[in-house]
DNA sequence: CGCGATTTGTGCACGTCTTCACAAGCGCCT
DNA sequence: AGGCGCTTGTGAAGACGTGCACAAATCGCG
């Protein structure tokens, strides 16, 4: 499941500050969702809670880390070291949360040589040999959306099998290769939705008007608040 | 819905190749979704394509701005100017899909007075100020999570109902303010699981050995090649 | 003017996810 | 040892999203 990842991170929170056992109902407030959801998603894990007192975190935290595959530290690639990739690549969380950028690649002959967090940025023709070193399962692509399919290819060429996309743009690769997304414009055009709606619904108590402007109104919005689905 | 972004920026491509109509099929690939989905979606604006023929790109351009509110060019403002802050404050994306930047806050006086893009970093008190002269809708987090929550609260406090959270944190709000929620590291670590489980299908074609050694394998992961669910 | 090719809009069925509600189980206190 | 309160795990019901398949509609051409 997906939110695997939001448990772990709140249960690495109550590690520190002291908590052995947390209830299901304490750890879906800390991770944002219901309790009983919460059960039936670490029931799926083979997880076991003790009734009437709670979860184990540090098993917990076994556990899941485990099934996210996370108790080797992954080698991620970063390709594109503009301005978003820079970020990505000085980004702390990657290396606290399980992975290790092992290598930046840009096209750009200007950027090639540059040295970020101890790592120097390779031109991308030096993709396959870095990749025959290291054994890279994930690559992340920080390229504007017109080099975005070019570095796709060739990151699947040297046997990446998972793509985190940050280019404005679909990608198309072979069956077995997973391709997530994440578009921050379109988080804002999202939000700017609601935005629109929520205006329209204090200015229209009754749905009046144009076809254009009953739109917004219209559109059903079924719940919506506190939507942590990334 | 959540895809309509998603429509929008294949739309844009598209009129830029000079395509003027454009079936449910051909938008649909574009986008990376069903045709029938996309229909479905569509109608649900109101709008209308031809048979026979297809969709008015322009007029579907200008519809899905106008439900997405981007008929007005919002205004963000953004707190935190750290590595991922500072990114974003650069990121040209945001200004080519309907939004301005319109200020830069960070709580770390050594950062007040920066400049990035034309902008000084103000410092985070004088929030109520700017968000007095500038109507803000939207606020873009990019705290670290410990900050998260009180940089929320001022934003909420200020009139902001949209806020962009880049913390790995839970944020509480009042209802009716929005919050969607972006973590890089759980977008690796959910690739990272896809990983593992991949890893383990091919390593044990019948499922065996100890209950954890099966419990990837045992997770049902319905369908998720080429995910875009951001 | 009529016909065929093409494409939209949508009814329907299916599978999934979510939520409620409650029985079963565990620990603690007396 | 027994009872009580708390918490887990799960069955069932409902909401929701998805995709198929087809009727209705439009255009172009002879």
């Amino acid at each position: 499941m997906a939110r695997l990842p939001e448990y772990l991170r709140a249960l690495h929170n109550l590690a520190e500050t002291g908590h052995e056992t947390v209830s299901s109902e304490g750890l879906a407030n800390a991770a944002g969702v219901n309790s009983a959801k919460l059960r039936k998603d670490l029931s799926q894990l083979g997880s076991y809670g003790t009734r009437g007192v709670g979860y184990d975190v540090g098993l917990l935290i076994d556990q899941i880390e485990y099934v996210l595959g996370l108790t080797q530290r992954r080698a991620v690639a970063l390709v594109g070291v503009g301005n978003l990739g820079h970020a990505l690549a000085g980004y702390d969380g990657f290396a606290s949360r399980g992975f290790r950028i092992a290598a930046l690649f840009d096209a750009d002959q200007e950027r090639v040589g540059e040295e970020i967090n101890d790592l120097v940025v390779l031109h991308i023709d030096e993709l396959p040999r870095v990749a025959a070193e290291e054994s890279i399962a994930i690559g992340v692509i920080a390229t504007p959306a017109a080099a975005a399919q070019r570095v796709a290819d060739q990151l699947v060429a040297v046997g990446v099998t998972s793509i985190l996309n940050f280019a404005p743009c679909v990608l198309s690769v072979p069956d077995g290769v997973d391709v997530r997304k994440v578009d921050l414009a379109i988080e804002l055009q999202i939000l700017s939705f609601h935005e629109h709606r929520k205006a329209s619904l204090t200015a229209l108590p009754a749905a009046g008007g144009s076809a254009l402007t009953a739109l917004p109104g219209g559109l059903a919005v079924t719940e919506s608040q506190e939507a942590i689905g990334t």
